[in-house]
DNA sequence: AAATAATCCCAGTGCAATAGTAGGAAAAAG
DNA sequence: CTTTTTCCTACTATTGCACTGGGATTATTT
């Protein structure tokens, strides 16, 4: 599971949509445009979030995007598995490849597979509504943010 | 924090100086040789362990490298600081540049801190020492590594 | 002293993935 | 029938990664 500005872009797009999950469909040129993104390539983004279902596109004049579901549904994993080029991390056990040939006695490669577990299990558990409300607090009155800044200053 | 075959080299390269630490230094021929990896490769990474102060070089006929201390002072995490280029992961607070201009009110690049310090956390409280272990465990009698096996298979 | 065996240092190269650009076809609205 | 949108495919430029190579330096061995 690797980051790269394709996974970042669709978080933020879905996170407006999110935010504006009232207003009903919005076109590719405003949410670029709102988010100072190139609308060219935010609308290959589209085009696999609607393909994967998270989306629903509403084609011509006066059309766009919105959500297929309440942003309580999506789990920022599920975002980035569908923008992301997944299968990397832990390349000695690749998921339809031979494994590497010194798996059975190696543990280097369990490390980067608890890694990938883990990230896994964090972004599983923190839906769009999660990041709706810390950015709530994160400009109002602060609660789950604080502890969750909490969590991250104890590092 | 991103894991590339340099992180993933380093790691396997200090793992073996670990398993062979009383043995004193080892050339990065016989290394290279015992792990199938490039021997011109492991040297760049190398210098970067030495540098670090993580191994100690030894030049000249008969030399090689050893462990600076012994394997329980070493964290994953110290390993991989020293091999990748940091500094990414979330690119709208870079460490010594000028953060992006709606840093203030964005949630999303909260979301890939957060993902870092996560990472961060698991790799600094897991040393050589506990790896050695869960080899030992893996290929022996399972102990520590099923209760971490149980947590990978939790997702 | 000379040959050898190792680290050190720095430069270059090939490849693959990322991050976009570009142009136009299809669909819906006015 | 014109405009506005999504859709689809192809192309490109840049970047970073994963090495490769050549030689200088340092130490051992003979
Ligand atoms: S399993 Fe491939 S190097 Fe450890
Ligand atoms: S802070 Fe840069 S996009 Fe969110």
């Amino acid at each position: 599971m690797r980051i790269s500005t394709k996974g970042r872009y669709a978080l933020r797009v879905m996170l407006y949509l999110a935010e504006h999950y009232t207003l009903g469909h919005i076109a590719v040129k405003v949410i670029a445009e709102e988010e100072s993104l190139s609308p060219k390539y935010i609308e290959q983004i589209m085009s696999k979030l609607t393909k994967a279902g998270l989306v629903i596109a509403v084609r011509g004049a006066n059309g766009g995007y919105r959500l297929a579901n309440s942003p309580s549904n999506y789990s920022v994993a599920q975002i980035i598995k569908v923008t992301e080029n997944n299968e990397d991390f832990s390349p000695c056990a690749p998921a339809g490849g031979t494994p590497c040939p010194r798996y059975k006695k190696c543990i280097s490669s369990d490390v980067w597979q608890l890694v990938q577990s883990t990230i896994e299990e964090l972004l599983d558990n923190l839906t769009l509504t999660d990041l709706l409300r810390m950015q709530q607090d994160k400009l109002g009155t602060p609660s789950l943010y604080l502890t969750y800044l909490s969590h991250l200053n104890k590092k």
